[in-house]
DNA sequence: TTAGGTTATGAAAGCGCTTTCATTTGGTTT
DNA sequence: AAACCAAATGAAAGCGCTTTCATAACCTAA
């Protein structure tokens, strides 16, 4: 692979006069470019990026950490900041956390190590000392889908408890009694704030909270589920159910059917996040979604804005407030007889 | 960030010492070793990998051509191809073609240029010549989901025809005659494959194929929709319709129910890939497994093994051998009145 | 023509490591 | 104690670029 010494030799230049017509940031006369670039596309030169980098202190690159590289949430979020990314000919490096604390700080160092110019997260289990040194560090550090004390200015979120508040006010509208709610595991924010919002909403539909109603789950499926039939079993007038995400919405709609509910005529259901799948369900579900590819178009704006000084169209937004998703899986609540 | 420099001045030592406590590729003496790993910490430091990829010319890491970043296929396959190359200490650099054949060779040059050790892609775009030239080259390259004339060896690829044979077959082994079949782009290799298993099941039924039972999507659920609608309208006498891939299985299944039938009583559906909704559907779809990440896996395993010289257990397969996935989309053809 | 001011170009010093080769150190053997 | 050999260490030359600073080339005005 030819360099950039036979470059210059072949063009009868110095090594900083390719370098200039490279990177196109000083005055070269135009017979030397043209004299340069015909030497380039004669020897098939593709500039080292490794070296470059070396020498430059930037890569061109931001590297992203992610929960994992698979589900339509990251997928989303992967999708939307390699694109934003690359149309400013920035280059994104990934890698995976899997929401846990040991491999998101190796994950991190890799990313160090690799000198990103910045790095975009979607940590679970770091803690926020962590993410605030880092960023105090020379690395600048955005934040995807967590607030962060003392960066909120590089975070992006999507607020929760409003999401929350959404599903269950929508269930409440139709006049539902008896709600039950399978929320997240509780020591995760998220599933917190959604709680929350779910608890205003009941209060504000003149609803009592009954802990009894609540059932603790943990994002799967399968604790959809099982979160259906503990919830059912004890509440046999039980009309609607919402769930934290719609993984477990999945899980709770095909409990209900395995107790002979028709769905939405006898059983309600609400999810949250809107992913994929949620419109392939049947009935398709009804949910909040969320706004996971603005967050990282916001994070990926942010970067290029801050560390790269490239001026985008549009106001940065940190807060976004997700929307009721309407479908097919509510109804209004049965008639009593 | 401490230097190499830092670390030897501050153990007392040269920087090559430092360098062989670091790569472990040199006899060091245990008290050495330990002063400079002392020096190491006391200083934070961490290794420069720019600084180590240009000197040494081997990056570790390998890059990944996906077509998309998100979708349950390539979530799969990229979290396959990391996990088995991060636990050898090897790192991924993804990037996304999107099926464009400009993008794939920007893609690819990206990668060559952050001098990747190895490539493994995943590549619909661009020519077999270009693929071939491309690992002729000094970059090992291998191929995903795709047969490439000359570099059999380093494709790893599922056998779309047998595929399309079980898929059908499951069908006409439930007594059903009249099968509709929406297929894939017919300008796709895979597409054309799962079409010809599917007439070789027919053939073995002693059933005939009719253009007219044939409907060309676009792997996308509306053309599934669509596909069914089309079908059944020429033929309301047809009981089950095979699918090319999941996302037309699941419109297909929308557009039945819209015609007022019962899945699977009145109308056996079966779809192609097992993507992760396929499960959540209603009723759930059977279908034929993709072993995306099989060949993830043998794909990260060929370049561990080629690359790296590090010797893994189990055979390299080439080609896989899909599955039938039984769920309940899948009834015995209904008794004529 | 010449001084003065631009503009284009080149020389060379890094960037932070790896790796080769030479040298030193230390342990054995006689 | 001398001679030898293996093991441990260091010096220094890259790896392929960028970037600073100095110089050369060219223009313009006087």
């Amino acid at each position: 692979m030819a360099t950039i010494y036979e470059v210059s030799e072949a063009a009868g230049v110095s090594l900083a006069t390719v370098s200039r017509v490279m990177n196109g940031n000083a005055k070269v006369s135009d017979r030397t470019r043209q004299k340069v670039l015909d030497a380039m596309d004669k020897l098939g030169y593709k500039p080292n990026a490794i070296a470059q980098s070396l020498a430059s202190n930037r890569t061109n690159s931001v590297g992203l950490l992610v929960s994992e590289l698979h589900g339509s949430f990251f997928g989303n979020m992967m999708s939307t900041v390699e694109q934003v990314l690359r149309q400013a000919g920035k280059h994104v490096i990934i890698t995976a956390g899997h929401t846990n604390e040991k491999r998101e700080k190796e994950a991190i160092a890799f990313l160090q190590s690799r000198r990103c110019d910045a790095l975009i997260v979607h940590a679970e289990a770091v803690s926020d000392e962590y993410l605030c040194q880092l960023s105090e560090a020379d690395l600048p550090v955005v934040v995807i889908n967590r607030k962060v004390e003392g960066m909120e200015d590089r975070c992006f979120i999507v607020d929760n408890e409003n999401g929350g508040f959404k599903a269950t006010d929508a269930v409440a509208r139709l006049g539902h009694k008896v709600i039950g709610y399978i929320s997240g595991p509780r020591f995760k924010k998220d599933a917190q704030d959604r709680l929350d919002g779910h608890k205003r909403a009941l209060q504000q539909a003149g609803l009592a909270f009954a802990d009894s109603l609540l059932y603790e789950g943990d994002y799967h499926e399968s604790s959809g589920q099982a979160g259906f039939k503990a919830l059912f079993a004890q509440h046999p007038q039980m009309t609607a159910v919402v769930c934290a995400n719609d993984e477990m919405a999945s899980g709770a709609m095909t409990a209900a059917r395995e107790a002979g509910l028709q769905i939405p005529q006898q059983m309600s259901v609400v999810g949250f996040d809107d992913v994929l799948f949620s419109r392939y369900l049947y009935p398709s579900l009804t949910t909040i979604d969320n706004p996971i590819r603005s967050m990282g178009e916001m994070a990926a704006r942010w970067v290029l804005e801050h560390v790269y000084k490239k001026r985008s169209q549009g106001e940065l937004r940190n807060l976004f407030v997700p929307q009721l998703i309407e479908r097919d899986s509510l109804a209004p609540v049965p008639y009593d007889d």
